[in-house]
RNA sequence: CGGGGCGUGGCUCAGCCUGGUAGAGCACCUGGUUCGGGACCAGGGGGUCGGAGGUUCAAAUCCUCUCGCCCCGACCA
């Protein structure tokens, strides 16, 4: 019977989230420390975020392009905050072809410099502006410590890199953007979001400001899953950047930088996935609904077999990504366990019971508030009839998409904690790791500082006024004087 | 880089202390019986024990060196 459980949440949340990965064939490590092979279940979610973000770039007006992997050395030290910022974590090539190259090659970190001074040359008016590229690339940072998909040295992701006339049209890039994520995060990956910007010890190494999208795992901590950052002149500067503008003077370009990575994959199993596995929702699921075939003679597998194509062929042409389970060598409960861990949104139990009644069996992976309740204890088993099929299927999808949302907003709200005054209670919410605590802030960096060393959590993120507790804070949490403005804390991944 | 642990069929691990020439479970292959929540029986394939050196008649086991990995502490999407 109960074979080869998983360790529970509330054991071993880290060796949960690694058996996960694991089990659900998502990744492994590669023979190189800190890299990840990301295998055929992990990289169909990844392909399925890259469709649905590619094209709300395009909606919003970008176009994608490739810069490449090899960064000359000196271009990473030409903006000084953005050197200092990467410095530690660069992999650098200094042998080429059996040589020693004249300049070292840095493998990019990130793409600012080369894209700067490649848009500095396509640029002389501001009939030239704006650029608004993406890429979708690899990246490189020397990490100490990684986790699959969460932190790891290569990681894959797509940057933004625009450029505009004036400040306030970067401005508004920026936080358009931001909007993408966010949009993104709560309708595709059905993971609620705060936004709002990073205090100036988070921001991004040479941006003015940096915004970010902040997701609540379940065991609490914190995931930066998207930033998006107003790069003001500095780049361009950097880069001899400049326009002719309307006047006829010579000023230079405003630029904007925004990214989100593979990172997201593991955000999306720390917010739906339980003791049984992974949870995919149904927009990034490579597989929507599978199969089952249940039977026991020839002659009863010769007739659910055929009705099992038909249904195949029929939701497949609905437009669901179906796949039919025919493996002989595994038991229909066997397959059950299998298409759970692996986070299928819907199974599809169909056997000669089924067959006869001109129906089928669907179980949903978490528990649908909208359907019939099941008996305490047992599983959401949904009959539905075979005419109405199609349809009642992509309702289904459709709720669970909403469910996992409204369930994940649900635990997030149910975990903050607003009109902290108090340090000493403070510290202990951070103690027993209560979620996102709300304070008043000072704007010092000495007070972030101090809660930092002291119980290791940081501000996430100074919220925009929509999550913005009804009363303000008065006083910073940590000095008691007056507050410049409410935070969010938390201990982050 | 500091502290702890580990390298034995694909995976998890036993064997090492008390040297005698490699074993279990899972997975895999073949055949049969099964199949509505992790099937069973029978047969079978596969490792030279991270690497190098040493001690010994004999090393997975003892000694030396070395490489690699994992976990915990200082950076980060």
């Amino acid at each position: 019977m109960a074979a080869d459980k998983l360790p529970t949440r509330a054991q071993d949340f880290s060796a949960w989230y690694n058996e996960i990965v694991s089990r659900a064939e998502l990744a492994e490590h590669s023979p190189v420390r800190g890299c990840m092979v990301i295998r055929p279940n992990g990289y169909g979610i990844w392909e399925l975020m890259q469709q649905a973000l590619d094209r709300m770039f395009k909606e919003t007006g970008h176009q994608n392009a490739y810069f490449p992997l090899f960064i000359p050395q000196s271009f990473i030290t030409k903006e000084a905050s953005h050197v200092e910022g990467f410095a530690p974590e660069l992999a650098v090539v200094t042998v080429g072809g059996g040589k020693e190259l004249e300049e070292p090659l840095v493998v990019r970190p990130t793409s600012e410099t080369i894209i700067y001074s490649m848009y500095a040359k396509w640029v002389q008016s501001y009939r030239d502006l704006p650029i608004l590229l993406n890429q979708w690339a690899n990246v490189v940072r020397w990490e100490m410590r990684t986790r699959l998909f969460l932190r790891t040295m290569e990681f894959l992701w797509q940057e933004g890199h625009t450029a505009h006339e004036t400040e306030k049209e970067a401005e508004e890039e920026t936080l358009k953007m931001l909007g993408v994520y966010r949009t993104f995060a709560e309708s595709y990956m059905a993971m609620p979001v705060l936004t709002g910007v990073k205090t100036d010890s988070e921001r991004f190494a040479g941006a003015l400001r940096t915004y970010a999208i902040e997701a609540l795992m379940q065991d609490n901590k914190a995931l930066q899953a998207g930033t998006s950052h107003n790069l003001g002149q500095n780049f361009a500067k950097a880069f001899e950047l400049q326009f002719q503008n309307r006047s006829g003077e010579l000023e230079f370009a405003w630029n904007t930088s925004w990214g989100v990575s593979t990172r997201l994959i593991g955000g999306l199993i720390m917010t739906h996935s339980d003791d049984a596995g992974l949870v995919v929702p149904p927009k990034l699921a490579s597989t929507q609904l599978v199969i089952v075939p249940i039977f026991k003679t020839d002659a009863e597998q010769l007739t659910v077999m055929e009705t099992a194509e038909h249904v195949f062929q029929e939701l497949k042409a609905a437009g669901i990504r179906v796949k039919l389970d025919d493996r002989d060598s595994l038991s229909p409960g066997a397959k059950f366990f299998d298409w759970e861990m692996k986070g299928v949104p819907l199974r599809m139990e169909l056997g000669p019971k089924d067959v006869q009644n001109n129906s089928v069996v669907i179980v949903p992976r978490i528990l649908l508030e909208t359907e019939e309740q099941p008996k305490p204890g047992k599983k959401q088993k949904l009959f539905i009839a075979r005419p109405a099929l199609k349809e009642r299927i992509l309702e289904l999808l459709e709720k669970l998409q909403t469910q996992l949302f409204q369930n994940a907003l649900a635990r997030r709200e149910a975990n903050s904690i607003r009109n902290v005054t108090d340090y000493g209670e403070m510290t202990q919410l951070v103690e027993r790791d209560a979620g996102f605590i709300y304070a008043g802030w000072c704007g010092s960096a000495e007070c972030e500082a101090k809660v930092k060393e002291e119980t290791k959590a940081t501000i996430r993120v100074i919220p925009f006024p929509e999550f913005q507790s009804a009363s303000k804070p008065s006083h910073c949490l940590v000095c008691g004087n007056s507050s410049k403005q409410e935070v969010v804390w938390a201990k982050a991944y």
